[in-house]
RNA sequence: GGGCCGGUGGUCUAGCGGUUAGGACGUCGCGCUUACAACGCGGAGAUCGACGGUUCGAAUCCGUCCCGGCCCA
């Protein structure tokens, strides 16, 4: 039982990777299939087959991880199952990219060999993204991985396309698209991305038709439009327009006629008051057409990688992309005198979030999904309650979105990804929708059947995840036995892309909600304050911090400074700090090894306490109790940062600085046999459950310790999580300790103030407030020497004089005095700002106090207090005062 | 334009009606006292963004404003 000693540095080099093949030995992280425990089930959110992981995803892990290791103490059956979700757009925008380095355009591959060139990619990142996840050490059972491109996850996308097909939910219809002229593809809302930039708006004259002089001014940041234009819109009440409305104008170049027409979606401010319509390339202006059922819908002017195309566009024009259609329409313009002026123009810029390309809006022909009927049931569940949003201020923002939410377009112009189930007859036009798919037409038997060009969104897929990576659609074992799961862990950033659809999805598919809590992180800072993202590359690859650092102190970093909903630091300040007290955590353990004698059992219960035992034991037990419960208290309100703070300040100030130097001489066997034993027994105890709480924030040094010191089991991942009722608090002896703390740290600071050299210990006095305080502090003489460094430590009566030259200090509990070792002349000045601030400070009090209203209205102890207090400072300001005049006769008094 | 969040010592933050406003990092002083210098002990450092209001009492509640950040248009 007993092991070798430690050795006296901590490496985590050589500890994390041992543990992590042991774990994965003995299966610990492998959810029972027919789990006879309650379980614990938590979805991971698959990275993208895109990148490597971030340190954003490294903090996401680090939450899941404590709280399934914590779940997995507690007893339960836990499942984390890992996956890799490929990402379709985004990675066929990487495998673009990297194809076009080699001056090859992806869009000229056959597309067997564009998938090659997909599967090579996931090949090369694949491992990568596995071995990250490896190296932090997190729990999650490997034998369930999940790729959502693997069959079963197709055969779950097919299912679902055709459950909302056949219940009318998916619909194929002409709408208006976010159209990436670049990618020459579709995007949903969520993909584009909206930025403040710098345009410029033209005013341009459209003549009248009729040939009257003048014309209306048009205000436009999209002049090559113009030829797809089919009205002139102002405002109804647009004074300035009312005898307008009803003529006809010139398009611009093309002298093609269009009306002036009406409609209240115009801002009578922007620029003249007058809108040019082209229903094919804007939302709005769509609108607009399909409330005037007069207008013509012409043919579209641009073609789908955003070049002016068709018989509308003047010939010498066409081909021309975007902004060099721009150029010549405006030169046109401006020969044909019709630009009256420009102005610039801040405004905000739709952008792909994948190719940084302008979305186009056009009208265009996809599949959607109608959400409205999903969402109701998903915004029903976060409010009564079902699932709960952590932090909770972001209930708002999911309500709002929700009841702003629009159908969703899933359909992609992409290779890469899965097709969408759906298929027409040749011959009899008949649409065939499919899980399997048919090898001839159900209606006519004909066997040419022409499959859908485009792919689904990767989020058609990903939105099934919390029960996909559980085997739906079959009704599998493990989907009866770990859904739905119980928290989903991600950034904020992904809260409506996935967050909210895997909601509807799981509400719809499976009838409950995917899981009960969702739990956002914030987002990382450098140590310069920015936040980190791919987009900076300013996130360092993990693997590297985790070579450097080690993974322990890597999530500790991570999950200590991070607050629930807010960013979080991350670079060498909170790394140092992590491993600092991973350093301090570990020299403690040694510690504690060394005072554990061979062949001690296990600590399996606390150790007993008697009426004699001593205060220290009593109160380190009742701080352990007490961090017990704040522990599982905050970590069941997901306030990790908060649980992690809680056991640094226990296991380092607690246990660490006062508990350990305050049992030396016990340890050491100064005392008798009994008091050294039970230190011993303490101390073990303590630790022993003290490196289990840890254990999820940190988990391979905490097995590595556990297993230096007598412990019970094979290891600490499977150990019992400590029980809460295990000790019980004890605030008596807790409020005593605070006392003889507080007597040390006062000594010690007079020592530090008088330069009182280190090897000396001059001789002290306490003259203590009450006779309990003096029994307190006479029974604890002894420790309060050896802390403070004093010797004799002398408790005096109400009666006993002062020492004489004694500088002073005083404190609730009393006066403390020490002797100045050398004849140096004291300094009042600390003395003096003592009585200044609590002068002050009883100068408050009294008028508080001298406040009827306060006594009137105030509880009655609050009052008592005050009084209490005023008396108190009254008290101490005497003895100062009457300190400072025997100092020397330089002082007056003044209080 | 709409909404949300935050502004506390140099930095990051805890506290969210009665506290001498707590901690960490940094800083300064003293110390390599056999678990730990990746450390120990001690000190200095904050009119809790501004102005009003509610209240006996406000960092804490309300209003307005200023400054940062985010989300949605």
């Amino acid at each position: 039982m007993s092991a070798p000693a430690l050795p006296s540095r901590f490496d985590p080099k050589t500890i994390e990777a041992r543990w992590q093949g042991e774990w994965a030995a003995h299966g610990y992280f492998r959810a029972p299939d027919r789990p006879s425990r309650p379980y614990f089930a938590v979805p991971i959110p698959p990275p993208n087959v895109t990148g490597i992981l971030t340190m954003g995803h490294m903090l996401g892990y680090s939450v899941m991880d404590i709280l399934v290791r914590q779940h997995r103490m507690q007893g339960n059956a836990t499942l984390w199952v890992p996956g890799l979700d490929h990402a379709g757009l985004a990675t066929q925008v990487e495998v673009r990219r990297r194809l076009a380095k080699e001056g090859i355009r992806l869009e000229d591959l056959p597309r067997a060999q564009i998938l090659e060139q997909i599967e090579l990619w996931r090949q090369e990142h694949e491992p990568r993204i596995l071995e990250q996840t490896r190296a932090g050490g997190f729990s999650v059972d490997w034998t369930r991985y999940r790729y959502t491109m693997d069959p079963p996850a197709a055969r779950a996308t097919r299912e679902a396309f055709v459950q909302l097909y056949r219940a009318g939910l998916i619909y194929r219809g002409e709408r208006m698209v976010n159209w990436d002229p670049r990618l020459r593809t579709a995007v949903s809302d969520l993909e584009v991305l909206h930025t403040e930039e710098d345009g410029r708006l033209y005013f341009v004259r459209y003549p009248w038709a009729d040939g009257s002089p003048g014309g209306l001014e048009v205000a436009t940041v999209r002049p090559e439009t113009i030829f797809g234009d089919v009205a002139v819109a102002v405002h109804p009440d647009d004074a300035r327009h009312s005898s307008d409305v009803g003529r006809e104008v010139l398009l611009p170049i093309v002298n093609r006629r269009v009306p002036v027409i009406t409609d209240t979606a115009i801002d009578p401010a922007f620029g003249a008051g007058a809108l040019k319509v082209t229903p094919r390339h804007d939302l709005v202006d769509y609108e607009i057409y399909r409330r005037h059922p007069n207008l013509p819908l012409p043919a579209s002017i641009l073609d789908d990688s955003g070049r002016l195309e068709g018989d509308l566009v003047p010939p010498e024009l066409r081909g021309l992309d975007c902004d060099r259609g721009r150029e010549a329409t405006v030169k046109r313009l401006e020969e044909a005198l019709l630009l009256l002026r420009t102005e610039t123009y801040r405004h905000s810029v739709a952008r792909s979030e994948r190719s940084d390309a302008m979305i186009e809006p056009r009208l265009s022909t996809q599949w959607f999904v109608k959400m409205r009927p999903l969402a109701d049931p998903a915004v029903a569940a976060v409010r009564e309650g079902v699932v709960r949003i952590h932090p909770d201020r972001w209930t708002l923002s999911f309500f709002r979105w929700m009841e702003t939410i629009q159908d969703w377009c899933i359909s992609r112009q992409v290779v890469w990804g899965h097709p969408i189930p759906v298929s027409r007859c040749a011959a009899c036009q008949e649409e065939i929708v499919y899980v399997d798919r048919p090898a001839s037409c159900p209606k006519c038997g004909c066997r040419e059947l022409i499959p859908d060009p485009d792919v689904l969104d990767t989020w058609f897929t990903s939105w099934l995840w919390p029960f996909l990576s559980l085997g739906w659609p079959e009704e599998t074992a493990d989907l009866a036995h770990y859904y739905p799961t119980h928290v989903l862990v991600t950034g904020r950033d992904i809260m409506f892309f996935w967050v909210a659809r895997m909601m509807m999805a799981g509400l719809y598919f499976t009838g409950r909600a995917p899981f009960s809590d969702v739990y956002l992180t914030g987002m990382l800072r450098d140590d310069r304050g920015r936040r980190m993202s791919k987009h900076l590359g300013n996130s360092p690859d993990p693997l590297s911090v985790i070579a450097e650092r080690g993974a322990d102190a890597t999530r500790f970093a991570l999950v200590f400074p991070t607050p629930t909903d807010e960013d979080g630091p991350f670079g060498r300040g909170p790394l140092e700090g992590a491993r600092n007290f991973l350093t301090k955590v570990w020299n403690l353990t040694r510690f504690a090894q060394s005072h554990t004698p061979s062949g001690t059992a296990p600590p399996t219960t606390p150790p007993a306490l008697y009426a004699h035992s001593p205060l220290e034991d009593r109160w380190i037990l009742s701080r352990y109790a007490a961090t017990v419960a704040a522990l599982n208290d905050t970590l069941a309100r997901f306030e990790i940062s908060q649980a992690a703070t809680t056991l640094y300040q226990f296991l380092w100030h607690d246990l660490a600085d006062r508990y350990v130097e305050l049992i030396k001489d016990r340890l050491a066997g100064k005392g008798d046999a009994v008091s050294q034993r039970t230190a011993q027994a303490t101390l073990l105890f303590v630790i022993e459950r003290s490196l289990r709480l840890l254990h999820p924030f940190v988990p391979h040094m905490t097995e590595e310790l556990w297993h230096a010191l007598p412990h019970e089991g094979e290891s600490v991942t499977v150990a019992p999580w400590p029980p809460a009722t295990e000790v019980p608090r004890d605030a008596l002896a807790e409020a005593r300790m605070e006392i003889v703390l507080d007597s040390i740290r006062l000594l010690r600071n007079l020592r530090a103030e008088e330069h009182v050299a280190v090897e000396t210990i001059p001789s002290a006095w306490i003259r203590p407030q009450n006779e309990e305080v003096a029994t307190l502090l006479k029974a604890e003489c002894g420790a309060i020497e050896k802390l403070a460094r004093v010797h004799p430590l002398k408790l005096l009566g109400p009666g006993e004089v002062t020492p004489e030259g004694a500088s002073t200090r005083v404190s609730a509990a009393g006066e403390y005095f020490i002797l100045r070792p050398t004849a140096s002349i004291e300094d009042p000045e600390t003395l003096r700002r003592e009585r200044d601030k609590l002068a002050a400070l009883l100068r408050k009090t009294r008028e508080r106090l001298a406040d009827l209203g306060f006594r009137d209205r105030a509880p009655a102890s609050v009052v008592r207090e005050a009084e209490e207090k005023a008396r108190e400072l009254d008290e101490r300001l005497g003895r100062i005062d009457a300190n400072l005049k025997s100092t020397g006769p330089s002082e007056g008094s003044g209080r």
